[in-house]
DNA sequence: CCGCCCCTTATTGCATACAAAAATAGAGTT
DNA sequence: AACTCTATTTTTGTATGCAATAAGGGGCGG
């Protein structure tokens, strides 16, 4: 079907095919990965397709059984809870270090940001949810940390983690505004070099999040 | 050599088996492993060892080159630095959520493990570094929260990377009457259900632990 | 009609085989 | 002696093959 990508491995290749096919949900959660199905399909061996499992497995997308085969993971409402909790903890976090480590320029960058936010709120702008300026600052948040490992784990699994949970950034009505104005909070704090301020202001920002996100859930069952 | 253990599949026994060679410094930081010499080695085929490389990819433990083979990786200060500052913010949130979460008699326990270590100081006993009183403190804290993803975090990923760092828990004379004290005042917050105060108590002993390490690190180069 | 056991089939786990890429070594030239 | 280009060899990436384990189905007995 798509050309496999040119440089890397298959294995690259059917782990990123996999990947966004669970994200998407065209394998749903519990759904068997056969093996030899799956390798027909993508047109590869089964070699790179167990390899891909390992990665998958690695990020928690996928489940294996000794001689049963593979899943795609199937998350309690047990876990998004903890999920948020960690999120809760690494990303508060991460504002504090932007606090101490963000240079001139990014902090007026994030200013900048979130006024740019308030700009599309105030005009009704509606954008599309996988690039939203929600997005945008807490990735630029995290990015200020400074800490690599960090970012990979925030943007790395727990992005994956979340997405699979079917995590909808800030989807409520209402919640925009009042979203925005936590943003703000922070973004002062980091700007003006508050690293506890900032962690604060993000862990009550990311608090009231999370006990939407956990209550919208809940409605939704 | 050791019999690949029975019920597992080869998979793990490899994982297992190259994990503690890394661990224990027999596979040297930047060793190449070489696919075929190691499968001989461990009398299996090459199959399983490729997935067991990408286990171990995730764990960071090994670094994959395309058509380049796997190394065992390599860590920088800056890592070591990354690392220990994502064990301050998770585990510091972990004695928040022991003090939320801990039951009556998990408390008690807490409390005790925490005498018997001062009980142990007072004597001089010395004990091996794996399982020192050290470690089972902060277990039992983590565990305490009640969060297993956080438990497999901390004890999963990290605990390895700070393993594979050459980390040694509070090696360092003089630190550890200091450090029983500073455990001292993390469980009486947690025994006492004051989170914020836990939090705050764990974040300096691991501030100050770590601290440590670096310098340990510094001088060490 | 339902449950259980055995047999067939399908699937997984591991080993081997083959092709392509990279490392290595050597001869030739400067 | 160093440098480079090439040929050989080694190593990785992928495909296929085989054995063992688990899933599925049909017949038998209750």
């Amino acid at each position: 079907m798509t050309d496999r990508m040119e440089s890397g491995s298959l294995v690259d290749f059917v782990v990123d095919r996999i990947e966004k096919a669970i994200l998407l949900g065209d394998y749903p959660a519990g759904m068997k990965l056969s093996e030899q199905s799956l390798a027909t399909e993508l047109g590869v061996s089964r070699s790179p397709l167990r390899e891909a499992f390992r990665r998958l497995e690695g990020k928690k997308l996928v489940v294996r059984r000794h001689n049963a085969g593979a899943r795609v993971a199937e998350h309690s409402a047990k876990e998004l809870r903890e999920v948020l909790e960690i999120r809760e903890a690494l990303e508060s976090y991460a504002a504090r270090k932007a606090a101490e480590n963000m240079s001139e320029e990014e902090k007026a960058a994030l200013l900048r940001l979130v006024e740019q936010q308030r700009e599309y709120e105030r005009l009704g702008t509606t954008v599309d949810r996988n690039q939203s300026p929600e997005q945008d600052f807490h990735l630029f948040v995290i990015r200020g940390s400074k800490n690599d490992r960090l970012s990979d784990m925030l943007y790395g699994d727990l992005y994956y983690a979340l997405r699979v949970l079917r995590y909808r950034s800030s989807a409520h009505a209402g919640r925009s505004r009042l979203a925005i104005e936590e943003h703000a909070v922070v973004a002062t704090a980091i700007a003006t070099g508050q690293p506890e301020v900032a962690e604060q202001a993000m862990r009550v920002h990311l608090r009231r999040s999370h006990e939407n996100m956990l209550n919208a859930e809940r409605t939704r069952n």
